[in-house]
RNA sequence: CGCGGGAUGGAGCAGUUCGGUAGCUCGUCGGGCUCAUAACCCGAAGGUCGUAGGUUCAAAUCCUGCUCCCGCAACCA
């Protein structure tokens, strides 16, 4: 008989910089569950990848002087060796440059336009002339400026080939609402209200703008622009339509598909439509994690950005505590769905109270004690004794526990439950003190049993903690005397696998405690050097860079500059628009009565910087709605060469109202 | 009134579905032990469960108002 199947993914990973601490939780995690299948013995596909098309690393390959496949290459080996040496056992790494991957990924969009599914149309966006790019909304920098260039962009419309969202709309609200596809369950009345009760948009799945993408087969003018690239790769790297591999049928539907928060959206949205408009099955699950938020030192999170240099090297960390501890961290800290703050002392904290006083401990003082009174070598007179059934019955009822936390895709409590063992087995040498009992040469029987029961409880615990910490499990069986056969999966749930005259041998410290104080100290002083090098390396960048007026625009004749009625204008009060970010609410004195006026300026000026004074306002614009409130014109303001902007003030002795022209 | 989530001892969280002695981890303090990585075990202090009302014999839990935080959406006229 075929053995169960299991198939789990991580999202593929954009290669525009190099991999960090955020791409390593959601990595380890797939990789601890696939190895807890594997022991249970399933038929595991683990697959993880990059996903190296599109416009920005077609532009910073420019910027380096090197091909994009040259540029992506580069950096896919850094992802590589990152996997290697945290341990990650994937099955199979698909690149999207990968001639089968392509060669699917067209198939799947002709069939799709075959289908009727796929239109031409025509995308609106903004445009950055210079850079000969589009953005969208989002993309844009503060200024709403070209988030490459930083100067202005314009509306432009290009053609494009769309993809129909409206037929699958109700299944896919039913999808979110009534399964348990999405976890956690809770983002999905948030997806529903945001996105699907709206009306779902068609979503844009070409792009003439730029050329390093799949082109499409039936119009060369055009590349298959981000999703049905990417998201397709977990069928791809199955086979689907392709001859490279020849494993859909024995894998797809995905059991889970992890991602974190940021592309939640595509996930629980675009690739079930995409699915749906192919006729194929849905993933059973899409378990979604939040981001790993770096804790400063005045305790505020921030997300982790490499301009602040507070980005964490996961090679450095393994480097310092082993890639077990960080393995464990990071899966012990996070909770399914919302963030955690990663900071260098709850690190060190989980290390030392979990893994060098807890577990780590354990096994030293049992082992140790085996060694001491008998050897090495347990005799095999045995006296059973009170609390061992106690034991007994705690560490065996941690497989099954550990297997329905795998299986709601629950790490953090995965390892929460392991523990209860932990502690039950380092309670369990108070309560039996043995030490007491090596004075005794009657005793020894009972003593004997005493460390065997601890043994067990090791093995136990080491063979179901061995899925998340893979590297230094094997040396834990080596010191307690475990063998292969006696580390699997039906023994976890058993007591009394190893041998009753047992060889322990004394190894090395597993998890050595760390020195708080000493680390923070050091590690500190490293954040501050890479902080104070990205700094650096900014004002550099500053300085090498003279300030570029945004280039002119057409030119007008003076009867269009007169059709723009500019007026001197008081401001009486103003405040924040409440729920925006970015918007002030002014209330003027503008010669006739007064009016309000909306302004985006919220980030760089406090309302009473602006009250009392006079500005300049364009006084006939047709008034629009922002954020829901009324905006009756504008204040003129330039841009400042940091991003931000800064408002024009005329001669504060002019009477409000006064014209400018 | 855009949508959604949240507010529980010093910190981080569970408990809220189906009301009935408020629990866990870390930290603090006291004690025990010495096999062990100054680790382990026990005990204690510390919470009017955001706020104001309501329902009830009984509310962290159900209902209503309010305050504050977070996420998503929107947003520089």
């Amino acid at each position: 008989m075929d053995k169960k199947t299991f198939y789990i993914t991580t999202p593929i990973y954009y290669p525009s910089g190099d991999p960090h601490i955020g791409h390593c939780y959601t990595t380890v995690a797939c990789d601890s569950i696939a190895r807890y299948k594997r022991m249970q013995g399933y038929d595991v596909m683990f697959l993880t990848g990059t996903d190296e098309h599109g416009q920005k690393i077609e532009q910073k390959a420019a910027e380096k002087g090197v091909t994009p496949k040259q540029y992506v290459d580069e950096i896919v080996e850094i992802f590589k060796k990152l996997w290697s040496y945290m341990n990650i056992s994937y099955d199979r790494y698909i690149r999207t440059t990968d001639d089968y991957h392509v060669e699917s990924v067209q198939k799947i969009f002709k069939e799709l336009y075959d289908r009727g599914y796929i239109y031409k149309g025509k995308y609106t966006g903004k445009y950055c002339t210079p850079c000969e790019s589009f953005w969208t909304e989002s993309q844009l920098d503060e200024n709403g400026c070209c988030p490459e260039c930083h100067r202005p962009v314009v509306e432009a419309e290009e053609e494009a080939y769309f993809l129909k969202m409206s037929p699958f709309a109700e299944r896919i609200e039913k999808l979110l609402l009534e399964t348990d596809y999405l976890r956690p369950k809770y983002r999905a009345q948030e997806l529903v209200n945001n996105f699907i009760k709206p009306g779902l948009e068609d979503l844009c799945v070409s792009r003439t703008s730029f050329t390093w993408g799949v082109p499409v087969t039936f119009d060369e003018k055009h590349v298959v622009y981000v999703w049905i690239d990417a998201l397709s790769n977990y069928i791809t790297a199955l086979g689907y339509k392709n001859e490279a591999y020849a494993d859909y049928s024995k894998y797809w539907p995905a059991d889970v598909h992890m991602v974190a928060k940021d592309i939640m959206r595509f996930h629980a949205i675009i690739w079930p439509a995409m699915l749906m408009a192919l006729e194929e099955p849905l993933p059973k699950h899409l378990a979604v994690h939040g981001w790993i938020t770096f804790q400063s030192k005045t305790g505020e999170a921030q997300k982790m950005s490499k301009s602040l240099g507070n980005v964490v090297d996961p090679f450095m960390l393994g480097e310092r505590y082993s890639v077990d501890a960080i393995r464990y961290h990071i899966l012990r800290e996070m909770a399914l769905g919302a963030d955690s703050a990663f900071s260098n002392e709850i690190m060190i904290n989980r290390i030392n109270s979990d893994l060098a006083n807890g577990f780590g401990n354990l096994v030293s003082r049992t082992v140790a004690m085996a060694d001491k009174y008998f050897g090495g070598t347990l005799p095999t007179d045995r006296e059973a004794g009170d609390f061992d059934q106690s034991l007994i019955d705690t560490v065996t009822a941690v497989r099954g526990k550990v297997d329905k936390c795998i299986d709601e895709t629950r790490l953090k409590n995965a390892l929460e439950e392991i523990f209860v063992a932990v502690d039950r087995a380092n309670k369990y040498i108070d309560e039996t003190e043995p030490w007491i009992l090596g004075k005794d040469e009657a005793k020894k029987a009972r003593l004997a049993s005493v460390l065997y029961n601890l043994l067990e409880a090791i093995r136990v615990i080491s063979t179901l903690l061995s899925p998340f910490m893979p590297t230094v499990m094997p040396e834990v069986w080596e010191q307690i005397g475990a063998s292969a056969e006696h580390v699997t999966y039906e023994n976890a749930g058993r007591f009394g696998v190893l041998p009753a005259d047992v060889t322990v041998r004394k190894g090395r410290i597993l998890f050595p405690r760390i020195d708080m104080e000493k680390e923070l100290a050091e590690l500190n002083a490293i954040i501050e050097a890479n902080m104070a090098a990205a700094k650096a390396k900014l004002s550099d960048a500053e300085k090498g860079e003279e300030f570029v007026p945004a280039e002119l625009a057409q030119e007008i004749a003076i009867d269009d500059f007169a059709k723009a009625d500019l007026r001197v204008a008081l401001v009486k009060s103003c405040e924040k628009v409440k729920k925006s970010k970015k918007l002030l609410c002014l209330q003027l004195d503008d010669g006739f009565g007064g009016r309000q006026v909306v302004s985006g300026i919220a980030e760089w000026y406090q309302p009473e910087d602006l009250i009392g004074k006079k500005i300049i306002i364009v006084a006939n614009l047709k008034p629009a709605k922002l954020c829901g409130v009324e905006s009756q014109g504008m204040i003129l303001a330039a841009d400042t060469p940091d991003g931000g902007a800064a408002v024009v003030f005329p001669d504060q002795s002019l009477p409000c109202g006064s014209k400018i022209r």
